[in-house]
DNA sequence: TTCAAAAGATAGTAAAACTATCAAAAATAA
DNA sequence: TTATTTTTGATAGTTTTACTATCTTTTGAA
């Protein structure tokens, strides 16, 4: 049998559901599209229409603005990006075991999972690198974030945050480590493609070398108890 | 006698020089104030023209859009905070005391220095907070690059990155180190504020503790020389 | 079959993001 | 000091974006 998987999403996110018409489903897939090949500055309601063979006002009775519909997309790949790691790391008891398979996740490219038919989620872990911070960047974010739209990205956090805490529980810095693993394995590999002198992969514009990286740095923290004198090298 | 400090800008930011005329420095001015507190979306240089008393055209006569605006002023701070860091370290000659020293800077709100009247760097400091990553999240980074528009923050984290490799020759990530300083001391900040629970200081909103935390993570990393098996805890 | 919901077609508005022109004022060079 | 170049002010116009409104046709569920 065939596994179809669901993300639920906030209601507040949408005015109609996408998910429930064609029309709705061609939104998010285009949009996808769209904003992974142009960018979300460039990005209007009226090209992305033209694309699907529909109108500006038959998006806008989908999503109020291209913001909300750009909170919609990341936190659905938020949402989907927290189940693969619940499926990842399910049966495993080592935590080392669970950050470094966390890490190579969230740091390697996305390939497009096929039971999610409108959805590619290759492009969508592009526009988060590029695009996922614009959501909470805004002046809005207090009212945002009273709608509970970063909800999918803090659980997200909490989750890793615990797994942290699971392997070393005097560390007292577990969500600021699972934020910063989240950014970094985003912003390294966006550096590394882009600005390559402010990463030290610019040679390889490899992954590989982005998530030894990010090995090193958090094992290094966490395995560091002495918080005021940390050790001496040598 | 007072010491006046000005900063090289990249010529091409700009279609007029605005620090060369007293219209060109309002809009610098005026700029910061209006981006700081409305943020870059609805900051429009029709708005600024009417704060400042001149026209939209007047404003376009320096910048060709609010982009390369944006892209100068942020550019600017990098040029400032680069000299601040040497200045601030100068004549020390402990790496771990010149890395504390600048995380403590990047982390901690900036005060207006006066010596560049027309630029309050504190509320720069928090733009650069809110609105700095999108001047190289953008389909343009690679052609904003070709024109040599980020070298002011290359320029920064090369300055870290060597204060890193000062300390330990053989750590193999100072520049990506670097970044990831640079980086999370404005998005830790920038959560602790806003989006809490993806720190560890929601309660203190304290940005000592985002220094206590980049400190414990940055000096377990360069300390740790075993790259592939970091020490066990215990 | 019927009737409400969704989609299509079309129109319109306010603001944003520019470009162009010409005259007045200010700075500077001869 | 006058002449001339540069800068600013005032005004106008264009295209695109970001919506809202209305009316008709299509669809699909009871």
């Amino acid at each position: 049998m065939k596994h179809v998987l669901h993300i639920k999403m906030n209601d507040s996110l949408f005015l109609r559901n996408p998910e429930q018409s064609e029309l709705g489903k061609n939104i998010i897939k285009y949009s996808i599209e769209f904003i992974n090949k142009q960018g979300f500055e460039v990005f209007t309601f009226k090209k992305l229409a033209e694309a699907i063979g529909t109108t500006e006002a038959g998006v806008y009775r989908y999503f109020e603005n291209k913001h909300k519909l750009l909170l919609y997309i990341i936190s659905w790949y938020w949402g989907w990006l927290e189940f693969q790691i619940v499926f990842l790391t399910n049966n495993i008891d080592d935590p080392i075991v669970k950050l470094k398979k966390i890490i190579k996740l969230l740091s390697t490219k996305i390939e497009d999972d096929l039971s999610t038919a409108h959805v590619n989620e290759a492009l969508l872990h592009q526009i988060v690198i590029s695009e996922g911070s614009k959501v909470y960047l805004t002046k809005q974010v207090e009212s945002d974030n009273k709608h509970h739209f970063f909800k999918p990205y803090k659980d997200l956090c909490k989750l890793i945050g615990d797994i942290i805490l699971e392997y070393n529980s005097k560390y007292k810095y577990s969500r600021s480590l699972a934020s910063t693993i989240i950014e970094m394995a985003h912003l390294q590999n966006f550096f590394m493609q882009n600005l390559p002198s402010l990463t030290d992969f610019g040679k390889s514009k490899s992954t590989s070398d982005v998530i030894a990286f990010l090995n090193h740095l958090v094992f290094s923290s966490i395995n560091n108890i002495d918080l005021e004198n940390p050790p001496k090298k040598k």
